[in-house]
DNA sequence: CTGAAAGCGCTTACAG
DNA sequence: CTGAAAGCGCTTACAG
């Protein structure tokens, strides 16, 4: 049916092999017979077959992206830059999305998933580190995110603590005392959610301001959520003067019951959040946040699954990534 | 290495033949040799390899998605429901980001990525029914929006002019005489723009409301550009009491202009766009727009092209397949 | 520098 | 109901 290398090298005039150097770029071929390749290759309009290649070298070429759902803005933002990133080096990114369920995480580990790439970029969210370490097989697999910090593991990931800590002291510095705290557990310390809340209580002891664990609202990271949690603390009564959603659409969903209330922002509260996703920009009034380095966590995260993948060295320690951050004034905290 | 069919086979005391056959659900088997080949199976922890599997069947089980940037609100929903509706029936999608550069949308109809996949669904933005239908090979391919109508081709689409014209009814009834519209150009009458364009001017007609072209601002749907415009029109010394963004980013950089300006919304202008992206209903004020029934334009176009893929027909004419919408009236525009 | 052969792990006619 | 054989289209040692 289609044309294959069978048929470019009777064309050619060579043996099978020579096409096959010609195509893998083999370095010591004749430029007489290199050309007369390639001339039959146009003419005859072969295009290689990559499954038949996959089957044969173990390589697919396309890289495992494993997330909970991709039209979270911030998911989509990274697996947009991903794609480009990984593109730029001849490899295609499949998207598993989790929904956060155990099951999913754990078949992306060892099922058809991982048999149809060559390496995997996992933002584990319920399972944990020995779990994946118990189904970790030959392939390179490098974490993204914060739920798993374990030396074991490459990870790339964000400064969650100094950044919370910034944002956090920047309220503070402009003399905001109460700051809510928006889809984190009181005494949770662990996972985005955790340092996040980790930096929050940092800046705070050393502004010399107790902590209030009346002021944590816990959610799931859904801009719904967000509103309701604002919801929440206004019809108990929680007096409070900033908002801190620890991530953006948490803190706009705050921002929405904020003015559907009647709440002025920022005159009377505050409000900021993490990741600098494209509306924080146009939000009305725009979003005070935490620019987390999206773009250098995509391009490393990529650079280092592809060292390990084209790699020689197996590596035994994992190698931590930390992106940069930058604090983003705008509107709603000034 | 791993375990292959072959090592099932042996402990089994089965030919190859009668494995594949439990694998394939063939019918026809007896229940005890069917059960030695599972035990076998699950002793072994035998798994397919979906990539030898693929080079003798010809089926990769993968469907293609082409878009322009998956990082956009609308595309990332879309992607994500499409993902949800394929995994249901056993398929994967690959996503291919064209950013609208011809180039990519042609090569992405042809080249390695057709070959990965067993069928595409396709959002052309930049090149027309003939390049494609040049390039159409035997797979399947469902085109998704409306860059594209052509009885040629299978299409999932949505009412655009039916939804123009609804929500335009809506500013018109609420007395807003001077709309503008962002993101096409006067003449456009092809395409989503063009489409809702033309909703926009027939509901106008209807009412005895002329069209005034200094009104419609061209752009790129893009957040940023849906600002830059509004801000144009309002340095042009331009009057209007109401902007249609013609989608949902479009109208919240529109929104955000007009708060910066001190215009107050929906009291001097009202805003509405298109979409219903998640954002718009937790925008300040919530925003008013049309839902174009995203949910059932996964469902059907996944169904479509899964039928073209697995069914027996070839089907001379292309089917054409349109989700209903609903008007989605919010605070930004009463 | 190039060739002839083996084999990756399946599915698919072809037999019986 | 089940088996023996061929072959999908490549890459990879092995020779020379």
């Amino acid at each position: 049916m289609a044309v294959t290398m069978n048929d470019v090298a009777r064309a050619a005039g060579v043996s099978l092999k020579t096409v096959s150097n010609v195509l893998n770029d083999y370095e010591f071929i004749r430029p007489a017979t290199k050309q007369r390749v390639q001339d039959a290759i146009v003419e005859l309009g072969y295009e290689a077959n990559l499954t038949a290649r996959s089957l044969r070298s173990g390589k697919t070429r396309m890289l495992g992206l494993v997330l909970s759902d991709l039209s979270a803005p911030y998911y989509a933002e990274l697996a947009s830059r991903l794609m480009k990133a990984a593109s730029l080096r001849g490899y295609r990114v499949l998207v598993e999305q989790s929904d956060a369920v155990a099951e999913v995480e754990l078949n992306a580990l060892q099922g058809p998933f991982r048999q149809l790439t060559d390496g995997l970029l996992f933002t584990p969210l319920v399972i944990d580190a020995d779990a994946i370490a118990a189904r970790l097989g030959k392939k390179p697999l490098v974490m993204l995110g914060e739920h798993i910090l374990d030396p074991r593991f490459d990870l790339v990931t964000m400064k969650n603590e100094e950044a919370a800590a910034a944002l956090t002291a920047h309220l503070l510095a402009a003399g905001r005392r109460r700051i809510a705290v928006v889809g984190a557990r009181p005494e949770e310390s662990t996972g985005s959610p955790g340092l996040r809340l980790n930096g929050y209580r940092k800046a705070l002891e050393q502004a010399g301001v107790p902590f209030d664990p009346a002021l944590i609202a816990p959610c799931e990271w859904r801009r719904d959520n967000g509103a309701a949690a604002v919801a929440g603390l206004l019809d108990k009564g929680v007096a409070f003067d900033a908002v801190f959603g620890l991530n953006d659409v948490l803190a706009l969903g705050a921002l929405h019951e904020l003015l559907i209330r009647g709440v002025r922002v920022p005159d009377e509260v505050a409000v900021a959040g993490f990741d600098d996703i494209d509306e924080a920009r146009f939000a009305s009034p725009s979003l005070t946040t935490v620019s987390p380095g999206m773009e250098e966590i995509a391009q490393r995260s990529i650079a280092l699954l592809l060292d390990r993948i084209e790699g020689q060295e197996t590596a035994g320690q994992g190698v931590h990534v930390e992106a940069g951050f930058q604090l983003k004034v705008r509107e709603s905290a000034p």
